[in-house]
DNA sequence: TTGAAAGCGATACCAT
DNA sequence: ATGGTATCGCTTTCAA
């Protein structure tokens, strides 16, 4: 088993407090018996043992707060599920948490809140919000301070968190492409589409427009993109607009469905019914809300792609949990999480 | 946070040991202090503190014993990715593992292969094994003498094992037939379809079995069922078989491989290319072995559904780690992996 | 039948 | 700048 800090100690002869001193650079030690105290270290291949690291350090719990953007959209629901499932496993080690579900998209909003998960005590934390200049900056100044933070389901590159964890989202829109290249019939050909997104301003969405088009290129489905209509992850919004788009255009046979506005896109539908043909419009779609759940079990929609919101969460809280017992231990990139293909079949499958 | 054992302790006016001993059933303690020290820890809902309880049991560490038949059959590789990965995450923790990838399904070889883990010193074992009666009956003995054992990836649910953890192999059957249904053209019909297994003797290759044909029926896919040929898991064996079943059927349409044979049938299959319709040929098959990844991506293979083998190793460490810290630990149930769709865009997403 | 004490690995604080 | 010591929660051993 690995070497010990009393060992090193011992090695070294000095005594463990100094170890300690040294390896969490804490100063106030002779470079030289710091030197030594490293090379041991080193030589040894020193890792700390989290056993050991987690009762000793039952006096300062790590609390993580957990900002999320989901007042009114329950994809967030499964994330924070990962959030909460992950705390209780590491009661026991004394994490708790903070959520702070607030609605909306304004920078000032998503810094205030972050702010406020400071001062409830916070000393570590999950962030979903905007990538934006103004959020990022003060972001990276709360990491100067020594604040660990992880973006989850959607990144903030710009900024010197810890790493991204969630979807990847071009290779979810490719992989809808395939899928709906699978499913063709030649007589359908060429595709005539109706996309639907949150919003143009969201880098995730995006990619999965992007992917998707990009597929079905790659995958030699004739095709055109009738409308790009912005539904703002908002099921009653997104109804009028889908519907002045079906009435307008009964060509579409495909419906593509890059956010959380499925259900308010297919009541539009199914009021248009008359004026298309349904039993020849392919629709994909992503995440499987339980609205989107019913129409697949219904035989509307042909498939969702989903993205593990659970995992999204469970693992952020166990990556923050980790570097807190180890600096070092940081993952090497992000944590893309898998592109889920989902019927009805396997619709209850949990991540 | 909880209570601790030197809290209970105090309450009861009795010392650290004396609770311990309660605890832990270890007798000796007189009827009326016994009964009030559970009492204590009922009432203050005691759950053991993991961090102390590894630091204090370093002195014996977890040594896990793993049985897996894989030798020549490349998917266990993935799940002894997943033991030793766990293993690897557990080290810290005094977690160790033996792993014994034997051959073929000889019950007496099973036998003797789980005596040697156990005369090697292992303390819990991951079995991946047969379930007939004389190993059954063996294992059963091993429990008996306080050794705890997980059924991997093949059930042995006669036995007093703690929990199953692998695929739902009836699930799995019926959402390849329910993919079928997408994507069939309505000139194909009706399904012509070769099966090919691994053995009719392994329960889990069967549900896949009966699984698609209660998911064709269930989705009004018109088929018949050509052949169901035996592969034994194995590429070179099953060439001629198929062969010969392609040569003798030219009206095959569809092949549903539901074991490790995917390599050998398909290069049966191309060499009889000339007597079928190679561009109507619908295949399904399961896992994803680094020789059906080339024919995915090579367009000869539709799907194919996995089962999560990596998670299937990582989780059972997982649960006999926490088992042994813990022996209320036990999973509520047998722990199912999700059905995973796969095609050329999403195949190499790792579980 | 029970208690007392040492020790697992790391940390924090006080004393030097 | 460094050492010593108490502590975290639990297990184990030895003594009584």
């Amino acid at each position: 088993m690995a070497i010990t800090i009393k060992e090193i100690a011992e090695q070294a002869g000095v005594s463990r407090g100094t170890v300690d001193r040294v390896l969490h650079n804490r100063g106030g030690v002779k470079p030289e018996i710091e030197a030594r105290i490293k090379r041991i270290a080193e030589q040894n291949s020193f890792r700390i043992n989290k056993a050991g690291r987690i009762l000793a350090g039952r006096k300062q719990p790590l609390v993580v707060g957990c900002l999320m953007p989901g007042v009114g959209n329950l994809f967030f629901d499964d994330v924070i599920s990962g959030y909460t499932s992950a705390q209780k496993e590491l009661a026991d080690y004394g994490v708790s948490l903070k959520i702070k579900n607030i609605r909306g998209f304004s920078p000032e909003r998503h810094i205030e809140a972050i702010q406020e998960l400071l001062d409830e005590g916070c000393r570590a934390l999950c962030l979903s919000t905007l990538d934006v200049p103004e959020v990022c900056r003060f972001i990276d100044g709360i990491i100067e301070k020594g604040i660990p933070v992880i973006a989850v389901n959607t990144d903030i590159p710009e900024t010197k968190r810890i790493c991204y964890i969630g979807s990847d989202y071009y290779k979810a829109g490719k992989t809808a492409a395939q899928l709906l290249s699978k499913i063709l019939r030649p007589g359908e050909l060429p595709l005539k589409i109706a996309v639907f997104t949150g919003s143009l301003n969201i880098k995730g969405h995006n990619e999965r427009i992007t992917g998707f088009e990009e597929g079905l290129s790659a995958y030699h489905v004739e095709h055109s993109i009738i409308n790009i209509t912005e539904g703002f992850d908002n099921d009653e919004y997104v109804f009028l607009p889908a519907l002045a788009i079906f009435e307008k255009h009964p060509e579409i046979n495909c419906i593509y469905i890059a956010a959380s506005c499925v259900a308010g896109v297919c009541t539009a539908l199914k009021q248009s019914v008359m004026k298309l043909q349904p039993e020849r419009i392919r629709i994909v779609v992503f995440d499987d809300l339980p609205e989107t759940k019913r129409l697949i079990r219904e035989g509307l929609i042909d498939f969702t792609i989903c993205q593990s919101p659970f995992q999204q969460g469970y693992q952020a809280i166990h990556a923050l949990f980790n570097y807190a017992l180890d600096k070092r231990d940081i993952p090497a990139n992000n944590i893309l999480m898998n592109t889920i293909i989902k019927i009805a079949e396997n619709l209850d499958d949990k991540d």
